[in-house]
DNA sequence: GTTTGTTCGTAAGCTTTACTAACAAACGTG
DNA sequence: CACGTTTGTTAGTAAAGCTTACGAACAAAC
């Protein structure tokens, strides 16, 4: 009943298992990859049916960024020869996931080429953000990130196994919405998740040690892929970035990270990579935090907070504006303190802020940016740059479509 | 003359070419592996003689931190059969990385096995320390990173091109000083380091784009690797500590860190990552820096300010023992301030001190754990650990020993 | 209209790699 | 001594990608 094939869709086939705990080390799928960086540490043997699967993803993801073209074309930009790439696409093209579209209309030299490309309606992708505040939004989202369909559940609060009910019931709804074969789930849930997909602990949900993706998995029979909303969306910024080192900070009802490293998500020794939102931010003290502590950066920056401040300014005041930019650029710059640890460590080139953007896009983020300048070394960080999302609202969405893709496909 | 063939030690055959851009994308040989971690993008083909090379390097691996054992032991570590072992373990030997040592002594039914095990004396490996202030130490170092022989040149602050000889000089007089084959040299400078082992820029020698690899491999005909000293440090520490996550701060006339993210290590966009001698610390000001800046971690932490410090103290006030300690803590107060938010944004498991002991390993060591577990969620870190090094001074020496054991053999 | 050169995609055969199956040697145990 | 176990090797097979070669289809030049 059930296949070993991670990759293959075969949705038909019924329970796909994504595996997750496999042997390979590579960064390509993570889909399995080879990159002989410097000093490491071979994890497991390598079989040739591994690298069939890592050159089989290389394809793809070929196809899927540079877009329709020749197999020609692609034995050139992967390095692969032309044969290798027949037969790899024979396999692709039987499995549905790539189409042929005819031949090439301009005029060249030579044997027109018959173009192919990833049959971008061939599947749909159920993509769920569990991060917005009292509600649970979902979409159907097509291979390209494009939005299908949406739907959402106010939770009111719910929280345990009453929330787990209402995820399975926005998942079945978005599933009957779509006739278009599914390649997976990818959910992006608030709190700390490990890889397997359990929820080890989300306090605002009530959740510890749920196994949202076994449980889905069980549920829908279909690849499951369960993250923490700040890992996924820097998954979809990075889609469109293209920079190996990205660091995305999602302010919202609370403030979390993601971070990719070297073109790798960054997982974390307990989990919990990215969680910055209860670390103190300089030595002046600050807001009591609902922690318990003062002056962390979520009693700083979560828009609660913000709107808060805000909204207790007179409106009517002379000095209004300049109140509010006020209050905007000390946020920027606690979030410029506590960043620049983290950029001068790492030597990061991206920076993105994901939230909203009349808070975010202005005094706020100009002020980030001064004081990263003024606390790191200019040298160093000369190329630095610190842009908002280019997702809006929808980054974890597009970003669990992504860790779909990329989980099932080795594409992103 | 020259060969193509990068894990070989192949010494005498005279120019051996550590090729630095190949097509793999690995955690390990990076040195080529293979994870399936989570999002990746495949980064280039695979051939099969790439997982070859990977197997090839799991068994020397294998065998070099599992010590000696039988080919059938190696088969059921790496998961790989007894007949491909055996064709492996075929090929090292005559290349004279693993030697037979004969059967094993203890009795057990079956044929006895016949012990294999890396040849540990059939290589040294030449390590060169640059990071120490008014001076260059070098050392030949064994396999299993024992210290063969030292010698070391005063640089009395030698910059440029006389620098660059006075490091050659180093390493001709320790090629000198033994007669086994070397594997190759690494180098640990300071500065900004590039992939390539050309040190983009290290102000204190002053260094601009000096080709350093290049200029070594060209003078010596062996492979040479360069790398940022607390990067090199990280890797010796690596070695012993066996986490996937690991931070060093190395605080010495200047102050740095080196970062090993997943198994991997973090080299950063501008190839400066580690680099966070620069970065401000707090918002209360704090001594000037020599960069212009107030509060530098540099500042507050580098040797000669602690030193400097302390001396000012008179020995025979009646409080200055706790006068002492006051300085050490408050150092190490502001050191648990930078780290905090790079351990809360990567979740890291263990940071590892190095430096002078009689400095560190006191009330300033203490002060920085409390000011971390202090600035950070506890929940989320709660396994933190916080240690001095295990290397001594020689950290970088050893370090360079590893850099040049994984990169030429996918071992570390 | 013909020739030339180019490009595409495929077919056939080779090489590399690791696997399974089988076995001889060498050893304990009953 | 017969039997079972373990080791390491031999022989043969399957998978993967490579090189070489070729037919088809086209543009450009004559």
């Amino acid at each position: 009943m059930t296949t070993e094939d991670q990759r293959g869709p075969d949705i038909e086939a019924g329970t796909p298992t994504p595996t997750s705990g496999d042997v390979l080390t590579v960064p390509f799928v993570d889909a399995p990859i080879f990159t002989r960086p410097r000093a490491l540490r071979p994890r497991g043997k390598v079989l040739p049916e591994h690298a069939r699967s890592h050159n089989r993803a290389l394809v793809l993801q070929t196809l899927y960024t540079s877009g329709a073209q020749s197999r020609a074309d692609v034995a050139r930009e992967t390095g692969l020869t032309r044969v290798t790439i027949s037969d790899l696409v024979a396999d692709l093209i039987a499995e549905g996931l790539v189409v042929e579209l005819g031949q090439r209309e301009d005029a060249r030299p030579g044997k027109p080429a018959t173009l192919i490309d990833v049959d971008r309606a061939a599947f749909h992708i159920v993509g769920i953000d569990l991060s917005e505040h009292q509600r649970f939004v979902g979409a159907v989202v097509d291979l390209d990130g494009g939005i299908v369909s949406r739907a959402e559940v106010a939770h009111d609060g719910a929280t345990g196994e009453a929330a787990v009910v209402l995820v399975t019931d926005l998942v079945r709804r978005l599933l009957a919405s779509t006739t278009t074969p599914v390649l997976g789930i990818g959910v992006g849930s608030p709190g700390v998740v490990d890889p397997l997909g359990v929820v080890r602990s989300a306090p605002n949900l009530g959740w510890t040690d749920v196994a949202l993706q076994a449980r889905l998995q069980a549920e829908f029979a279909l690849p499951v892929h369960v993250a923490n909303d700040a890992n996924v969306a820097v998954l979809a910024e990075h889609g469109s970035s293209h920079q190996d080192d990205l660091l995305l900070v999602k302010i919202g009802h609370g403030v979390g990270a993601g971070l990719i490293i070297g073109g790798r998500p960054v997982i974390g020794g307990g989990f919990a990579a990215g969680e910055i939102g209860h670390v103190v931010v300089g030595t002046d003290g600050g807001p009591r935090c609902a922690c318990g502590k003062y002056g962390c950066l979520e009693a700083w920056l979560a828009v609660p907070r913000l709107t808060a401040q805000l909204d207790a300014l007179d409106p009517d005041a002379p000095d209004a504006a300049s109140a509010r930019d006020d209050i905007l650029r000390e946020a920027g710059r606690r979030l410029g303190i506590v960043l620049a640890p983290v950029v001068g460590a790492l030597n990061l080139s991206e920076v993105v802020l994901s939230g909203p953007a009349e808070l975010l896009d202005g005094p706020l983020h100009a002020a980030t940016v001064d004081t990263l300048r003024m606390r790191t070394m200019a040298e160093h960080n000369r190329d630095l740059r610190l842009r908002m999302t280019e997702q809006a609202e929808d980054v974890v969405l597009r970003g669990a479509a992504v860790m779909v893709l990329s989980g099932q496909l080795g594409v992103s």
